[in-house]
RNA sequence: GGAAAGGUGGCAGAGUGGUUGAAUGCGGCGGUCUCGAAAACCGUUGUCCGGAAUUUCCGGACCGGGGGUUCGAAUCCCCCCCUUUCCGCCA
């Protein structure tokens, strides 16, 4: 949520950073309502402060005996201008909450102004060595590649559960496995996070807190008997932990790290890059969480960007960094790195991490601050980002690990965690 | 699924209609004492909103959430949510 003192005070500022992220403009709707708003509030804090003068003295007038009914009556119609004025506040409240949790967040100064992904910039690409964008040899895409291996069982998935749920099996299943233990591990032992495993479906308010609703409720999946939505990432669970709390400046930075398997709708998207791993219901994914203090934050971005490219440089995947525009920003984003992966079969950069800057919106929205050396209590700006999606991962893995004969050499560093070192 | 109890400040825990934003204890912060520390003692210690002033006042709200009764609600009534314990079922 956009902070609404930011809107009085810097309407213009606000009004281009909405104009730059495609967003409609909002602010003289909510400069007006706020100052309805403020209107009501001293009409009506006068009339309590009378109130509760007046309540004061009753005990003292009721012992001394005195006729306390002429007070009552005044008091009577007090009380009901009171709940007249109570309510027209709570509309307008109302209204300014409903604008401003459908309003996304401005991006960061150094966010280049873009319009769509054209706009996007390549701020850096890693090849390991000896890598070359042409192959002698024909490639096989990963679903060939997995059928032909038996690691991937697309169309038994479509029977369990519907298309979009992939199936993995042998030694996928295996591979699977091993590349999230082993990057879990990577983390914890060379960026220092601290492991989470969260739950998996969360209610309606960790949902909110993090941004996902009202906007996206679409794309989620919902259990409506007990009110629980599937996590679409485990950014809602793990940022959800500070919910409604303030934390000590010296905890922080908080870095988590958690894998959790990720359920999204997907809706309308069928058709559109969705074949095999591309677009998926379900998939895993260890996601990085971080609460900062707001003068360091940008700083634990690019950390977090980097603590991401370390696990592709062990694997030796070839990636680029894309730092998205103002107009390809996600809601709640206010600045965000997508770590892109080669994928030889479909000869294009596939979207395998995405890492972002919240700055205060979802704290604010989740209520997480931080008492500062101060006293003084203040939001935390949230970060996450993944490290990474597996499935994508999982494509340009296959397709660059294949040799010529259709055989997978496991990546040296995974052999350990798989047990075996390649597939055929 | 059945039954019971309970949700109060960072934590523990009083408080059943009227100067209660809330006793007390712990913790935190500041001080006295000390070479220093501990102990002891003294003081202090919530969040949000609005206003006036430039960091200090004034006012309002908040005792799980929402609604009601009342001149007045942490306290009474209704609905919802959650937690704990016991029983049942079960990975």
């Amino acid at each position: 949520m956009l902070d609404i003192k930011l809107i009085r005070e810097n309407p213009d500022a606000v009004r281009q950073g909405l104009k730059n992220k495609n967003a409609e403009d909002i602010v003289d709707q909510i400069l007006s309502l706020d100052e309805e708003r403020r209107g009501i509030i001293a009409k009506v804090e006068d009339l309590k402060a009378k109130k509760n003068q007046v309540s004061a003295q009753i005990p003292a007038m009721k012992k001394a005996g005195q006729d306390t009914a002429p007070i009552f009556a005044e008091m009577k119609r007090v009380g009901d201008e009171i709940a007249l004025l109570d309510g027209q506040q709570g509309e307008v409240e109302e209204k300014i909450e409903f604008i401003l949790r459908r309003t996304p967040n401005i991006a960061h100064s150094s966010v280049p102004v873009g319009k769509s992904a054209e706009d996007n910039v390549e701020v850096r690409r890693w090849l390991p060595e000896g890598f070359s964008f042409e192959n002698d040899y024909k490639v096989l895409d990963h679903i060939e590649l997995g059928k032909k291996l038996s690691l991937l069982d697309f169309e038994r998935g479509t029977k369990i559960a519907g298309s979009g749920f992939p199936l993995y099996t042998g030694k996928g299943a295996t591979l699977e496995r091993a590349l999230i233990n082993y990057m879990l591990d990577y983390h914890l032992q060379h960026h220092e996070y601290k492991e989470i495993m969260p739950p998996v479906l969360v209610n309606r308010d960790s949902m909110k807190g993090t941004g996902q609703i009202p906007k996206m409720e679409e794309d989620m999946y919902f259990i409506e008997k007990d009110g629980l939505y599937p996590i679409p990432t485990a950014e809602v669970p793990i940022t959800n932990i500070h919910r409604d709390e303030i934390l000590a400046e010296k905890e922080l930075t908080i870095k988590y790290v958690g894998y959790s398997p990720c359920f999204r709708r997907e809706a309308g998207s069928y058709g559109k890059d969705s074949k095999g791993f591309l677009r998926v219901h379900q998939f895993n994914k260890v996601e990085m969480v971080k609460f900062s203090k707001p003068d360091n934050s940008y700083d634990e971005l690019e950390m977090m960007v980097n603590d991401a490219e370390d696990i592709l440089k062990a694997l030796k995947i070839p990636y680029r960094i894309l730092m998205l525009c103002t107009g390809d920003l996600s809601f709640s984003a206010a600045k965000c790195y997508d770590i892109e992966t080669w994928s030889p079969a479909e000869n294009k950069w596939l979207e395998a991490s995405s890492c972002s800057n919240f700055e205060t919106f979802q704290a604010r929205r989740a209520n997480i601050r931080y008492r500062k050396e101060d006293k003084k209590v203040e939001f935390v700006h949230t970060l996450n980002g993944s490290g990474l999606a597996t499935s994508r991962l999982m494509v340009s893995m296959l397709e660059n690990y294949q040799t010529p004969e259709g055989k997978i050499i496991v990546p040296p560093v995974l052999q350990k965690y798989t047990g075996f070192s390649v597939i055929e």
